[in-house]
DNA sequence: CATGAATGAGTGTTCATTCAT
DNA sequence: TATGAATGAACACTCATTCAT
């Protein structure tokens, strides 16, 4: 919180703070203008005051939590060494980001994700580079040798965005069971079975070789 | 149409076909009864003749769809050999399936997906079964040696179903554009990556051994 | 039940007799045509091939059973001497008929009594003639000194008909609970109101007159 | 209008004697919201800013006239002596009103005195303390000895309430006709029927007994 | 005679949005 | 800046009624 931050921008975040809320809880179309009044603690005409429309809060919302969480990560990677560790970093931030930020995630997983009008908007811009790290990431590590010539960057960003949210939405549908399974702990097996794939050593499967392994010197 | 069919089922079709089409293009709360008639070439009146509900009309869109899909699939699965096999053919099965009837994919995906009042729908039942087959078929896989042995099978339900779903909701938003890259060409990546992982060669990655390999006999 | 009653003369009596049971439950706002319907076991459009209207449904219900009511009161009547005799007679006539038919008292009370369209049926001509032989029992009570000279037939209907029906219906809202104070049971006690009023004797109150009885001649 | 009254609550009265008027004029089911909205002068929304439901504003009607009513009768009965004089204070008192108030008697006996869940309500709780002065009025009455001891206060309720409303009911239901015969005029036959019947002077009828007066002294 | 099927006309109710104060 | 008051524009849903079969 900026010291000089002005007493308007205090009262338009009390606004989208609330109307995360409220969206989380409700659909968007159940969620009334009225609603979040109500729980911002103003009336509803405020909130004309500082949103145009309804749409515009909605869409409003994720933007400063979503370049908050992209420096954040950027500034993890930075200090993370190897392609595959900052795989399981992305992984585990967003797992982390989703799992303290229950509200969000539901707003975003629920009602933005499959929003046709929220993708030509400059939040959802945001998003995007945030995401297209894995791009980064992935082909880095292939440059290095590390992943496989052949990875397609972009199915991998598909397949762990996919997983991650997929599993993020069932945990929402749930009710966010705190005890027992936490999304973290789903961090490894799906770093695992990225990295690794599911399929039994292939040596042992049909290439037909003996295998004399010997330590170097 | 089954020659004797009743007249009052060959309109309960009639009218979920058209809701189908007019949900996938509006949103639930955009989708007024009234386009739904139109769409369909009766009254809105009619409509209620037969569903009580918009609700209950957009639950009951998918039931029969779904069933017939389960039933096809385990038909195939029935040729296929090998746990791996059948894996790949669950991904084409989803995949052509999505591609060839958009618009109850754009309901499933963005409308049904994400609504807590349709997981306690008998619809969402018959899904689970469907689903579940992933489960039935990593299970096998690991009995039989396929698949590494501390394979979590919820989790690879969890990572294909999102990684489908997100590549077809994708798809779907980019407006399905039928050219080029379509959803099937990504069965065979998508599989790959789930089977062998991204990452390269561990041999050849910097774990410095040596190895003879020599024909087996 | 005459014998060559034509078949259509039943089905209608059904419907009749179901319509009662409906519209005693329901007001007439809330008992639908499919009500009706389905309490006599025919289709609604079958409703419509004997009456052209709810409301021409609505206003024909009464009309045999009250005929029938009046004959059977002045069959009773011929059999009783005495103004104020015929005058017990009507109201146990009424308060019976009411115990017996709660359902048609529920109509007749709560939907006909206050509708203006009623007033101007056929049906409600006949009421009013069963009703008038209040007046006519006045007059005759006059006319022999039974009653006060200036007793005004019509002051008498209306108290009458006024205290009748308000009890009837308070009986009915609260269910018309079978034990205990049956209509009956404020038969006389109401017709002891109407004929000697609550004034106690003057004579015992304070008047102060002496009073010399002699026996005639 | 008391000065410093809010305007809400000016505007929530103006919408209630709007109301009042329709609903005199249409029963229920006839009478829209938008009947009313037009009435008042303000759009639809607008009702429901301050009724939550038509059932709402219709049950909400009669609450302050009712009170007021109350009060100004026990004012007036506190004037009177004796509980026969009482009586008719309260016969003129309820006749006055009804003539006064038209639309509120039509309401209040077509629409509201045969309604279930009206009986239900809090305002019916205050029309009943109104109607229940009866009781006491006769209670004491009987205790003065001014009432034959073996008056039932109950039964006299039912036979005044009922003639009463009996009345006014025809008076509405035949247009309210202003000229000749009012609603004021029935109260003293109706009073002196209810106190002293419509016996000829038993004395007279089948005593044979000849009886001389003479004042004392 | 009976009805399955269809609908026109309507109604209560909701809610995002505006604006004078 | 904040809001009480007001509303236009919709929409889901109902139901009496019709008619071809």
């Amino acid at each position: 919180m900026p010291p000089n931050q002005k007493k308007s921008e205090v009262r338009k975040e009390q606004i989208q703070k609330a109307a995360v809320k409220v969206f989380a809880r409700k659909s968007l179309m159940d969620a009334t203008i009225a609603d979040i009044a109500q729980e911002t603690g103003v009336s509803e005409a405020t909130i004309y005051e500082y949103f145009s429309t309804k749409e515009e809060l909605l869409f409003s919302i994720p933007c400063d939590i979503i370049v908050e969480s992209k420096k954040t990560l950027e500034f993890h990677l930075a200090y993370v060494r190897g392609s595959a560790n900052k795989l399981r970093s992305f992984i585990y931030h967003m797992m982390l980001f989703y799992q303290e930020n229950p509200d969000y995630a539901s707003v975003a997983l629920k009602i933005l994700k499959t929003n046709e009008k929220y993708m030509q908007t400059e939040t959802y811009q945001v998003l995007r580079d945030l995401v297209n790290l894995i791009i980064t990431i992935v082909n880095d590590g292939i440059k290095m040798g590390e992943f496989k010539p052949d990875t397609n960057p972009y199915l991998v960003r598909s397949v762990l965005l996919g997983s991650i949210e997929h599993m993020v939405i069932r945990w929402i549908l749930l009710g966010c069971p705190q005890e027992k399974k936490t999304l973290i702990d789903m961090v490894d097996p799906l770093f695992d079975l990225i990295i690794g794939g599911i399929q039994a050593d292939q040596a042992a499967k049909g290439m037909h070789f003996k295998i004399h392994l010997e330590p170097l010197e």
